[in-house]
Parts: C-alpha cells; sequence; structure tokens
DNA sequence: CCACTCTCTGAGAGCGCTCCCAGGGAGTGG
DNA sequence: CCACTCCCTGGGAGCGCTCTCAGAGAGTGG
C-alpha cells in the first residue's frame, strides 16, 4: 500500500534514496528493469510501493521528446458525425489499441476553418506524437492544415486525390465488397439491379460506384441513384429508381441506412423484398441491420479493426527510423446474407 | 512566415537571441507580455514569427506544474452511450468551453472495472489537471477509483448518494422540469396523469418521479410505469399503462425516447394524442422531437450548456486555492409545448 | 595470482522552460 | 544636479527525468 504522505509527489531521486541506489538505477528498474541486477529491481520496486511513486510524464517527455499521447482529430462539416455509430465504433478500436500501447488519446474536434489555425499550432506544438484524422469530403481544406505541421499521421478511409501521398491510411475493400454484393445479386438471377450511391465527394462512395460497374459494365444509366448515406435519401433515391424503371429487381445501396430506407420505400409501393426487387446494404452496421424488415444482406467491414489498425501503422510510424512508410492497408470485407437478397 | 528550417524545433533561447533579448524576457512576452516594454514586445514577437517558435509544452509543464489538459472519463456499462446524441452534445458543450481555455480534451474510456486501475493511475499520475466524468448507476465503483486520485473533479448528472459530497456537478432541475410538465397536463385538464420512469438507479429518473410526486401528491400507484430510457420500454410500458388503467388521459414521461415510444404504443392502439391522451416528453432531442407524430410537447434542458458548465467549474477549482470548493449548479429547465401536450 | 574483459552502477549533464531576485536605468522631487 | 524610488531586464537556479560515459566490481584465462 503506498503510505498516504501528504505534499508534493514524490520523485525518482526519492525513490532511489530508499531503495539506496542511484537516480539513474532506480530510472532503469521504473522502465523496465533491464540490465539491472534482480536483488537491486526488488529494492527499488519495493521503494516505488512504499512511496507511491509515479513518474512525472512531463519530465519525461522534456528528455525523451516522445509524450505517449495520440490526437484523433474529428472534423465534423456536419452534423452528427460524432453520434455516428460507424465513427463510434472506429474511435473505440482506437481506443483500445491505444490503451495496448500504453497510449492517450487526445480529441481534437475542428468546427470549422476557424480552428483549423488552433490545430495546426496544437499540432505543431509536440503535445502529441502523431495524429489519426478521418477522410472528408474532397474540398475540405483540414488535411492540408495538418500536413503542415509534418506530424506522423495515417488517414481513416482512403483520402481524397490530391491530399498527400505518403500519409498511410487504412480502408475497407469498398470496390471488391460492392463487385461482391452485386455479384451477389447477379448470382440471384436479377438482371435489371440497381445501386443508390453516397455524396459524390467521399472516395468510399465513390468506390462503391466503381466497384458496382466493375460487375455491371453496361448498366443503364437510369438504374444509378443518388444519395448522401442518409435514410431519407436513400428512401427518395429508391422511390425515384421505381418511377424510372419499374422493372427493377435488385439494387445494391451504397450503405446500411440508405438501405433501411429503400426497404421503406418499397414496403410502402408494396413490392416484395426480396421476391420482387433484392436489397444488398454496405457497412453491416448492427443498430440497422437487426432492425430492417425484411433482414438486410450487407457488406460487412470490420470498422473497430480498422480503427485498431490505423494505431498499429501510427505506432509503426513512430517506431522506425522515419525513413520507411508503412504501406496503407485495405481490409477485407465480407458478404453477410440475410433475408433482403 | 516562419522559415521552413528543418531540424530541431527552436528554443525560446532562440528566440531570445534573435530578438537581442534576455531568456527571461523572451519567456514573458510569450506569456502575455506583461511588463515588458513595447518595443521589445515587438522584437520578441516578430522573432518568434520568424522562427516559428512553438513553445514546449512538457518543459512548461513541467515547472508549472499545470499540463492544461482535462480528462473526460467515459464509462459504458452499457452500449450505445457514445452515439446517444445526449452524450454528444454535453462533449460537444464540454470540447467547446475547453478550447475556450486553451485546453485540451483527454478521452478515458473505460470499458470495465479491468480499466479502472489503468484510469486511476492515469489520473494519479499528473498528466491532467483536472477530470470531467458523468454520473452512473449507482453500483458502478468508478466514482471512488476516481475519488482516490485526488484530483480535481467536477461531475455531470447529480451522482448516486454515497458519492463524496464535496465534487461539485452539474444537473439540470430534472425535478422541477418534472413539475412543470405535470402542472402543464393538470393545466390541461387532465385527471389521471400517469408517468412513466426511468431505471431506478439514476438520479435523473428518481428526480424527474419526485417531480411528478411533488404535484400529484396521492397519484394512484397503477399509473406508475418504468421503462429504461430507451424507445422500446416507453412503449412497452404505455402498453402496460393502458391495460390497467384504460382512462388515462395524460403521461409525463422520462425521457423523449420513451416518450417516442409511447407514442407509437398510443397509435397503435388507435388512442389519438393530444385528444385522448396528452403527452409530454423530457429532454427536447432534437433528433426525436422532430419526428414523432405529433410532434412532442416536452421539457428543454441545455445539455451543451451543461458541459459547458462543468468546465467552468473544474476551472474554478483549478483556479482556486484549493479552499473554497464551488457549488454545484443545477441549471433551469422549460417546457416547449407541442401538439403532444 | 595478475591482467584483461565484461557487466553493472552512479555521477553528471542537460531537456526547455518559468520565476525569483538582484541590478541597472529612467524618472522625479528637493 | 543629486538622491531616491520605481519599473524593467537578465542571470541563474531548478522542475524531474533520461542517458551517456566512465569507473567499479566480478569473472575468466594464462
Amino acid at each position: 500500500m503506498p503510505e498516504q504522505t501528504t505534499g508534493p509527489r514524490p520523485t525518482l531521486e526519492a525513490v532511489a534514496a530508499r531503495a539506496g541506489v542511484s537516480r539513474a538505477t532506480a530510472s532503469r528498474v521504473v522502465n523496465g528493469g533491464a540490465g539491472v541486477r534482480a536483488p537491486l529491481v526488488e529494492k527499488v520496486l519495493r521503494a516505488v510501493e512504499e512511496l507511491g511513486y509515479v513518474p512525472n510524464h512531463a519530465a519525461r517527455t522534456l528528455v525523451t521528446r516522445r509524450n505517449g499521447a495520440v490526437a484523433v482529430i474529428i472534423a465534423e462539416p456536419e452534423f452528427r458525425i460524432f453520434s455516428d455509430p460507424f465513427f463510434e465504433q472506429q474511435v473505440r478500436g482506437i481506443s483500445r489499441e491505444l490503451t495496448a500501447h500504453d497510449a492517450q488519446l487526445v480529441l481534437l474536434w475542428v468546427e470549422g476553418p476557424g480552428d483549423h489555425e488552433r490545430i495546426a499550432r496544437y499540432l505543431g506544438g509536440g503535445h502529441v506524437d502523431g495524429a489519426l484524422a478521418f477522410s472528408l469530403h474532397s474540398d475540405d481544406a483540414l488535411p492540408t492544415v495538418i500536413e503542415r505541421a509534418r506530424i506522423p499521421m495515417v488517414f481513416g478511409g482512403r483520402p481524397a486525390p490530391g491530399t498527400d501521398p505518403t500519409v498511410p491510411f487504412v480502408d475497407c475493400d469498398n470496390r471488391g465488397g460492392a463487385r461482391e454484393a452485386v455479384r451477389h445479386l447477379v448470382g440471384l438471377g436479377r438482371r435489371n439491379i440497381a445501386h443508390i450511391s453516397g455524396p459524390a465527394d467521399q472516395t468510399s462512395a465513390i468506390d462503391r460506384i466503381h466497384g458496382y460497374r466493375d460487375v455491371l459494365l453496361d448498366a443503364d444509366p437510369a438504374l444509378l441513384g443518388r444519395g448522401d448515406f442518409t435514410e431519407e435519401s436513400g428512401a427518395r433515391a429508391m422511390a425515384e429508381l421505381l418511377d424510372r424503371r419499374p422493372d427493377v429487381d435488385g439494387v445494391f445501396v451504397a450503405n446500411d441506412l440508405m438501405a433501411s430506407g429503400a426497404l421503406r420505400t418499397l414496403r410502402e409501393r408494396g413490392v416484395r423484398v426480396p421476391e420482387d426487387v433484392a436489397v444488398v446494404g454496405f457497412d453491416d452496421m448492427a443498430s440497422v441491420v437487426e432492425r430492417t424488415v425484411p433482414a438486410l444482406t450487407t457488406v460487412h467491414q470490420d470498422i473497430e479493426g480498422m480503427g485498431r489498425l490505423m494505431v498499429k501503422l501510427l505506432m509503426r510510424l513512430l517506431d522506425g527510423t522515419g525513413a520507411e512508410i508503412p504501406a496503407s492497408v485495405i481490409t477485407p470485407t465480407s458478404l453477410i446474407r440475410r433475408a433482403s437478397a
């Protein structure tokens, strides 16, 4: 039990004195004890325990130039990005992996261009060892701002073209997943397969369109609907699709939320799923997938795992000599078959 | 424009040399420039600019014993606490206020009792100046763990009895808001007013029940339904209520999510709102309130403001001599009348 | 038993900053 | 014009830690 001494916190000096060793030896023990003989290690450890010693982080950082903290930059050009379950899972993965590496998560919430300078200063100020950011709309200036801080970083999601290509990213195989989804519909014998895509300025949406086109090389443009990843937009896009091409018998929707909206429209119009129209989503978001009627067939991606991977890449970047840049990672997706297709 | 010098970051020493002043003077300027004559301030500022100087945080912390970071402790005994819009708003308020105080937000994500020791070590290690935590179920051991770290902190939500009473908290006037809601129903001429409450181990739910009872001193116990703050539980509680007391003509529901569920049940049973049964919620959560049919009359609370207040209290705690403990704050609520009551 | 190697330990020099304190310069009254 | 006060400024110590480097001690071979 640590002594409940009031007053200033004990220093390494105090530990060393109590253990009867030098500060250097005490330091070695505290940092793993390599190269110190067992009896001394024992003594120092006991002193640490008795004094309730906790290393002073600032002092350590001052000399090691490492502070064991990583910034997670959350930009909020739109509403709801934080309450987004997708986002939550990713941050959770990051948090867990960071904990495993004994690193802290510093949250940088960007509310608008006015915050950019503040963020850049913070990043450049050496408060954190590295940064994690998420790919945004292609017209966002934030990536550039971050890059200028010249601090190790990793993106979540493939960044828009034009972003510094030396920054590694973690993304799921959007294109491959989309292909698998569409192939599944084809395998079901569907002939008029539509796609409801996400915003054109997001790489994930673009990649999914590409996957759709990879399989359906010359699909009728009328079979291409567009949404913005919200449920409402999915419902609307589905309605328009039905108007344009009443003979549609399969839809690959770029995310589960929009798929849920599409399902609603279908139900409202009396179209049977999957009998008349088979529907496949993307994301395998538990909160959505479990509630749709019928249960949604969708493309699964390991979101938490992607968060963890971002941290792993960053750690490699941090540990490395600086010369080698870890390659970006594309994580696999898998089709989860449920009732809707 | 800062010079794009590669290599180590410039130190205060370098700035001082360039400005032709001593390190002490440069330091004074960087920290506000009080007591330094204008021309020198000017010179130092220019040197800072030219060198692209950014203060070394660790060095500063080492001597000032202040590190400009505040921990936000997020416990996740249940699912979804992070994707909860309530929570999001509160964290946003915290983030904004922290930014205003030039302080950083360090996110501590607690996933279970296994993390407690880690959290305690971190908090005790002087990595942060203070901590912000949210009141949890009464049987949670976390508050105790945090308290042992003996670090300035503020709770969000009135903590359960038994928690250290010297820790200030910020909560909305749950009881008063509930009273207002029920009085509104009374004013509408409703005679059989029910209440659907939240989990019995959460102070907010308890306070709201008290508010209900304050107005309806001898309400029939059969008019008291119980949920767990989820939409589903609200729907179920409403159904049971309808079965027990078909003559119910008003319901005060302890949160909007449950109210939304209750509204659904009412609609399914063909009960008209507000004609047959008037419904009042609590929270005024935009995402829920805007979607219900009819639009939900509810008790508004300034969630973001509460987050900001938490930070303000903490800052006062930090700045104070340590003797005076700022009082907890109860923020006002207000009834927002919409169509449901 | 001595010389040499190898392992372990401790002294000391900073890391970059703040802040105390002493000293210098300007300003003012006699 | 001198003495005294007041405001600025700079020197220097030290925050708590890590890490280099040299030296002490143990072990080994000749």
